[in-house]
DNA sequence: CGGTAGATTTCGTGA
DNA sequence: TCACGAAGTCTACCG
């Protein structure tokens, strides 16, 4: 059954986990959907809930109290609510609801170099997406203009961990009959300072690329959302 | 005014921003919270709005229609949403909401072994928390019975990550004239056997530290909770 | 089920 | 304000 249930009630809620958290007693609402997720949200903090249990769950419920409780093998995870007042208790049926479309994350970027490779370095072009290492996949293996292998390591937001990312893949590369001469290159729609240094130290190209600019090189019509 | 506005209605949802994403037309919840945040849930898909906006945002409202405006620099973030049919539109007043109180993160985690650093390694006294680098600084400086200097990297979760930023550190750490022998350490609740094997492939030594043994050791009323 | 990497990450802290 | 690192990260994907 499809439903989420609203409680809007004075409480103290107590996680007991991975770490001990208490919210003190206030009034707050209470979000229980119906895969057993339980939210406890306040009227700030956005986006996160205060305390929170994901599914799967078991809810226990009794007057003044409901304890939530997730197994996952030995630690075992609880919220313990103590509820004081309840001011409103609703549940409302949702029906089925479809999915989220996205677009633009990295996987679009990573489409939209891969169709235009020469974007993350002059001469460019390309052999694999999502090319095979015993430790992952490189998201592009090109080769330039002189032969040369190059490996692309993509992001929305490069850090100094992509950086990491990327010489971590080269290592293995590298060690790979007729690879041994293969460069790094880091494309991202934005590099971070430090990942930027990071990179040029250990001798790897940074392309910073616009994907207003790379929409703009393909065609109109495999936009997903129409204007 | 501390209140939360909960809407249960058949919309539709678009946001556009850092990327493009629809929320095609159903039963959805919609909460809007006095900080100016707009969550919307689903009745599964726990923890996380299927599409939301951070505060600080401006929100108009027209019938059928809601728009809701973040202004962050040049890129415009904005959620649109296509009302069809409200079901409910209830608002709660939720006073002062208190702080939530943490016990057991990393930040616990180093505490303890600072108190108690033979936990990490036979032998080892606290020189410094926080020992500064030029990047960033290390959680702990240690001296061994032989009188070497140890950083010791604590994580709650130790990952690939956590072993290549203690390698960064080291690596800038023994560049400094005295600590050209530094050793690590990696010391974690839980190690990940890969970041394990890459530790040791790096000769960094791995301590699982178990926090209820910690807590044992030190004094029983500074724990913030008691039993 | 465990491990890795992405996220409109969010959130806190320190410079 | 910006940048970095932690998070009960959560979540999707791949083995």
């Amino acid at each position: 059954m499809a439903a989420v249930r609203l409680i809007v009630a004075r409480c103290e809620v107590r996680y007991t986990g991975r770490l001990a958290a208490l919210l003190p007693e206030a009034l707050r609402l209470l979000m229980i959907k119906s895969d057993g997720s339980v939210l406890v949200h306040a009227d700030t903090g956005s986006y996160k809930p205060q305390n929170w249990m994901t599914p799967p769950t078991v809810i226990e419920e009794e007057p003044g109290r409901m304890v939530v409780r997730r197994r996952a093998g030995a630690s075992e995870d609880r919220l313990d609510i103590r509820i004081v007042e309840v001011l409103s208790d609703v549940e409302h049926d949702m029906g089925e609801a479809a999915a989220l479309e996205k677009e633009g994350a990295e996987a679009e970027l990573q489409e939209l170099l891969a169709e235009t490779p020469e974007r993350c370095g002059e001469g460019l072009r390309l052999v694999k997406r999502e090319f095979p290492t015993d430790i992952g996949p490189v998201d592009l293996m090109c080769l330039d203009g002189e032969e040369a292998y190059v490996a692309v390591e993509i992001k929305r937001v490069a850090t100094l961990e992509a950086v990491e990312q990327l010489c971590r893949y080269l290592e293995r590369i590298r060690e790979t009959p007729g690879f041994g001469g293969c460069r790094g290159i880091l494309a991202a729609q934005v590099i971070k300072p430090q990942a930027r240094r990071l990179a040029e130290s250990r001798h790897i190209h940074c392309a910073e690329v616009d994907l207003a600019v790379l929409h703009g090189e393909r065609e109109p019509d495999l936009t997903l959302f129409a204007a």
